[in-house]
DNA sequence: GTGAATGAAAT
DNA sequence: ATTTCATTCAC
C-alpha cells in the first residue's frame, strides 16, 4: 500500500483563485507532529470523497483539490479549479512526480483548466493510473479549521456537485478499488470538476466564502449526513492537508505559493523563478489567515533591543528574570528615552497596517500558538543550525521571526523546492501569469538580487557565484518572507526574500552594495570604537551583543561573521520585502541604553526612597521565606567559591543594589506561581535561606524557614560585612519591608541572580 | 483577556 | 512537542 507519506511530511496545495488573475499556490509543510498514528492508516487508502457543498455559490470560488499521497513522500497535492476559468493549477510534488513513472521528475503542471484541460486530464489520468483511484482524493479548498487547537488546516470535503459523483465516490472509497474503475471514476471526476470550473463563473467568493467556510468548519454541520462517515474517515487526511487561504480571493492578483520541501526532494529544483518568491509568502499556510503578528509595542522593541544586553550581564538569570529587569528598566526610563522606542513602535505599526490594511487585532480563531519550535528564533535556528558556525542566540533575527511566522518556511528554504511549475512549455500561461503578477515586486527584488549576485561573483569565487543572480535571489526569496505585514496583507507577497544562511554573506554584501545597508554599516563602524564612552544613557552596544557572542566588530560583520551577516541579511531582505520597513534593522540601530545608567538611576532612586522611608510594598505575600538565618553575607560566600570575575561583579552589584532599592515597579502583579523549579523565586529562596541578605536596604527574612541546604561553601562562608557597605547594611527595616515581594525587586533580582550564579558554580565545582 | 518577544523550564 | 512564565502595551 502506499503508506503514506508521513503525515508529518508535508503538504502541498495548489490553489487557483476564482478570479482568473489570481492564482494561489500554497504549499505547506506540516511540521507539526502528526499525531495520530491513525493517519497513516488513512493514508493507506486514499479515497476520493465527494466534497460537500452547501451552496454552489460558495463553492464557486472553491477549488477542488486532488490530494495525492505518495509513499515516502509526504506531499499532498491539490489541484484546484478556478471557477472562472482563470487558471487552475495542479501541482505535483517532485516526489509525486517521480512516483508517477509517466511523469517527469519535476513534473509540475499548472495550467488553465479550461484551456488545457486535456493536459490536465491526461496528467490526472496518469496519476490515477499510477496510483490507483484509491490514492486520489478530492478535496475542497476551504481553509476552515475546525478547531483552533488543530493547527493544521483541515479541509472539509464537499460535494463538488452532482450526484454522479457519488458513484465515483463510492468506488473510490473502496479500499481496494479496482484500478480501472477507480481510475475511470477519478478521471470522470476530474472532468466534472473541470467542467464545473468552466461553467462556474464565480465572480468572487471572497467574503461569502469566509462565512461559509466557517460554517463548514464544523464538520457536522453539513447537511449531508450521508457523507459524514466517510468524511470523518478521511478527516485525518484532511487535517494534513494544508489549509488554503482564502485571502487570495480577496486579492485577485495575488499569487501565493508555498512550497513545502519534502525530505527526499532533490535540490536541483531550485529554480530561479519568481514563483519561489511567492512561495515564501505563503509560508504559513497552515496557519489561519491572519498570520501577521501583531506589531511589537515599544516595550517589546525595547526588550528585543536590550534583552541580550541584560542577559549578557546577568548570564545566570532566567529569561523571565531578565524580562523583569527589562520591565523595570523600561519603567525607569523617561519619556525621552522611551521616545525612540515608542516612535519606532509607532512607525512599525503604521507600516504594518499599511502593509496589512485588513489586519485585525483579533482575528478569527486565534492562530495556533507558536511553539518553541515555530518561534522565530527557534525556527531560524533550526534552519540555520546545520551550517551555522556560530549560534545566534541573541536576538532572534527578524528572519527568524518571520520564518517563525510562517512556520514552515524555513524548511522550504532549506530544501529547495518542491513545488515547481512544470516546464515552462507546459506551464503555459501560468508562468506568464505568475510573472506578470509578480513582476512588479520582483523587479525590485531582482535588482537587489542582481546586485548581490554581482557582488558574489566578484567576491565569492567559490561556487556560489552562479552568475545567475536570479537563482540566488530566488533561494533567498524563498526564505524570505518577511514581515508580518506581508504575510497578511499580501501587499508584497512575492518579494520577501530571505536567504538561507548560506547566502547570508552575499545578501549582506548585496545590501551593502545596494546602499540599504550603508547606514547600518556606517553605524556599526561608528560603534566600532568600543570605547563606550557615550556619556548618556545610550551605550554603544553592538547589536549583536548577545550573551554568548562577543560583540562583533564592524569589520567582522561585514567580512564574514555569519551571525552578523545573517542579521544584516535578514534585515535587508526584510526591508526589501516588507516595503522597506525593516523593523529588525531599526531595532538594531536603536541606541542601546546603558544598563549601568539604569542601575545607577536605580540606586539613586532607592536612596531617595530610603529616605522617604517606606517604599512601595507591593509585595505580595510571598512566602518565600528566607530563613532568617545567618548573617553572613551571601555575597561573600558566593564570592569565595565563585569565579573571581563574578565576584567583582557581584560586589558591584551589591553596592548597586543597596542603593537601588526603590525601584521595583509598583505595577507588578503578584508573581504567579512559577512552574519552574529554578525560577527566580527559587533562587531567591535559596539565597535567602542561605544568606540573610540585605536587599534593598532591608533584610530578607524568611518566615517559614527552612533553610535549604545551602552549599557548604556558602554556608561556610564567613560572615562578612553585609553586602552593603553603606547605608544599606543597615537595616532598616526589617519589619515592614521584610516582606519582599515575591517578585523581588529588580535590583534584588540582579543580586540574587549573581548569588545564584555563583552558587551554582560552586556547586559544580564541588 | 490577548498576544506581541524570549527562552528556560514544566508539562 | 507544547505551554507557562514574566514583563508592557495596544487593542
Amino acid at each position: 500500500m502506499i503508506n503514506g507519506l508521513s503525515v508529518g511530511g508535508g503538504q502541498q496545495v495548489a490553489q487557483v483563485t476564482p478570479t482568473g488573475a489570481a492564482i494561489k499556490l500554497h504549499f505547506a509543510y506540516n511540521n507539526s507532529n502528526n499525531n495520530s498514528s491513525s493517519n497513516k492508516n488513512n493514508y493507506n487508502n486514499l479515497k476520493t470523497a465527494e466534497p460537500k457543498m452547501s451552496n454552489n455559490k460558495h463553492y464557486a470560488g472553491r477549488a477542488l483539490k486532488i490530494v495525492e499521497k505518495i509513499p515516502g513522500a509526504s506531499g499532498v497535492i491539490a489541484a484546484t479549479n478556478a471557477n472562472q476559468g482563470a487558471g487552475s493549477l495542479v501541482g505535483f510534488s517532485p516526489a509525486t512526480a517521480s512516483y508517477v513513472s509517466g511523469l517527469s521528475r519535476d513534473f509540475l503542471i499548472s495550467r488553465e483548466l479550461s484551456q488545457r484541460s486535456g493536459d490536465f486530464l491526461t496528467a490526472a489520468a496518469k496519476m490515477v493510473s499510477q496510483m490507483g483511484a484509491g490514492e486520489l482524493r478530492w478535496m475542497p479548498m476551504p481553509r476552515t479549521k475546525d478547531k483552533p487547537s488543530n493547527a493544521e488546516a483541515k479541509t472539509l470535503e464537499r460535494e463538488a456537485h452532482g450526484s454522479p459523483e457519488n458513484a465515483a465516490k463510492s468506488a473510490l472509497a473502496d479500499p481496494q478499488p479496482q484500478r480501472t474503475e477507480d481510475q475511470e471514476n477519478a478521471f470522470r471526476r476530474i472532468e466534472d470538476v473541470h467542467n464545473y470550473a468552466k461553467l462556474q463563473d464565480c465572480s468572487s467568493d471572497t467574503d461569502d466564502e469566509d462565512d461559509e467556510e466557517e460554517d463548514l468548519d464544523e464538520e457536522e454541520e453539513d447537511d449531508e449526513e450521508e457523507e459524514e462517515a466517510e468524511i470523518q474517515v478521511q478527516l485525518p487526511v484532511q487535517q494534513e492537508v494544508t489549509r488554503i487561504r482564502r485571502e487570495a480571493a480577496e486579492e485577485h492578483v495575488d499569487v501565493d505559493v508555498v512550497t513545502v520541501p519534502q525530505p527526499e526532494q532533490d535540490q536541483d529544483s531550485h529554480q530561479v523563478e519568481p514563483r519561489q518568491l511567492q512561495q515564501d509568502q505563503a509560508a504559513d499556510t497552515t496557519r489561519p489567515e491572519h498570520h501577521a503578528r501583531r506589531p511589537m509595542n515599544a516595550f517589546l522593541i525595547f526588550c528585543k533591543r536590550h534583552r541580550g544586553i541584560v542577559k549578557e550581564r546577568y548570564k545566570t538569570l532566567e529569561n523571565r528574570a531578565i524580562t523583569k529587569i527589562l520591565g523595570d528598566w523600561w519603567a525607569a526610563l523617561d519619556e525621552q528615552e522611551k521616545h525612540c522606542f515608542t516612535d519606532l513602535a509607532q512607525q512599525n505599526k503604521d507600516a504594518f497596517f499599511n502593509a496589512n490594511p485588513n489586519f485585525k487585532w483579533y482575528k478569527l480563531p486565534a492562530p495556533p500558538l507558536r511553539t518553541l519550535a515555530t518561534r522565530p528564533s527557534n525556527a531560524a535556528a533550526a534552519l540555520l543550525i546545520p551550517n551555522e558556525d556560530q549560534p545566534q542566540q541573541q536576538v532572534p533575527t527578524s528572519l527568524q521571526m518571520q520564518w517563525a511566522e510562517r512556520g514552515e518556511m524555513p524548511r522550504a528554504m532549506l530544501r529547495p523546492n518542491y513545488f515547481k511549475l512544470a516546464d515552462e512549455t507546459q506551464m503555459g500561461e501560468l508562468s506568464s501569469l505568475l510573472q506578470v503578477q509578480v513582476q512588479e515586486k520582483d523587479f525590485a527584488l531582482q535588482q537587489v538580487l542582481s546586485e548581490t549576485s554581482q557582488f558574489l561573483s566578484a567576491h565569492m569565487p567559490g561556487g556560489n557565484s552562479d552568475g545567475n543572480g536570479n537563482k540566488r535571489s530566488l533561494q533567498d526569496s524563498n526564505s524570505s518572507n518577511s514581515s508580518e505585514e506581508e504575510a497578511a496583507s499580501g501587499s508584497s507577497p512575492n518579494k520577501k526574500v530571505k536567504s538561507s544562511r548560506s547566502c547570508k554573506g552575499k545578501i549582506y554584501q548585496e545590501l551593502v552594495n545596494s546602499g540599504q545597508l550603508a547606514a547600518i554599516a556606517k553605524k556599526s563602524k561608528a560603534r566600532s570604537p568600543p570605547a563606550g564612552g557615550m556619556g548618556g544613557n545610550f551605550v554603544d552596544i553592538p547589536l549583536d551583543a548577545g550573551p554568548n557572542t562577543p560583540p562583533v566588530s564592524p569589520p567582522e560583520r561585514q567580512g564574514t561573521s555569519p551571525d552578523s551577516m545573517q542579521k544584516h541579511m535578514r534585515s535587508v531582505s526584510e526591508s526589501s520585502s516588507s516595503g522597506f520597513f525593516d523593523l529588525e534593522e531599526k531595532i538594531k540601530e536603536l541606541p542601546a541604553l546603558s544598563l549601568d545608567a539604569y542601575l545607577q538611576r536605580k540606586r539613586s532612586t532607592k536612596k531617595k526612597k530610603k529616605f522617604s522611608g517606606t517604599k512601595k510594598q507591593r509585595n505580595s505575600n510571598s512566602t518565600s521565606g528566607a530563613s532568617a538565618a545567618s548573617n553572613a553575607t551571601a555575597v561573600d560566600a558566593t564570592a569565595k567559591g565563585a569565579v573571581p570575575a563574578t565576584n567583582e561583579h557581584l560586589v558591584r552589584i551589591k553596592q548597586q543594589q543597596q542603593q537601588l532599592q526603590a525601584v521595583g515597579s509598583q505595577r507588578r502583579k503578584a508573581r504567579k506561581e512559577s512552574i519552574t523549579r529554578r525560577d527566580v523565586s527559587a533562587i531567591e529562596q535559596e539565597v535567602a535561606s542561605i544568606l540573610p541578605l540585605t536587599i534593598n536596604g532591608s533584610y530578607y527574612f524568611n518566615q517559614s524557614g527552612t533553610p535549604k541546604a545551602v552549599n557548604a561553601s556558602v554556608t561556610s562562608s564567613s560572615a562578612s560585612p553585609p553586602l552593603s557597605s553603606n547605608s544599606s547594611s543597615s537595616s532598616s527595616s526589617l519589619s515592614s519591608q521584610a516582606a519582599f515581594d515575591v517578585t523581588s525587586s529588580t535590583s534584588d533580582l540582579l543580586i540574587l541572580a549573581e548569588v545564584a550564579a555563583n552558587r551554582t558554580e560552586l556547586t559544580k565545582s564541588n
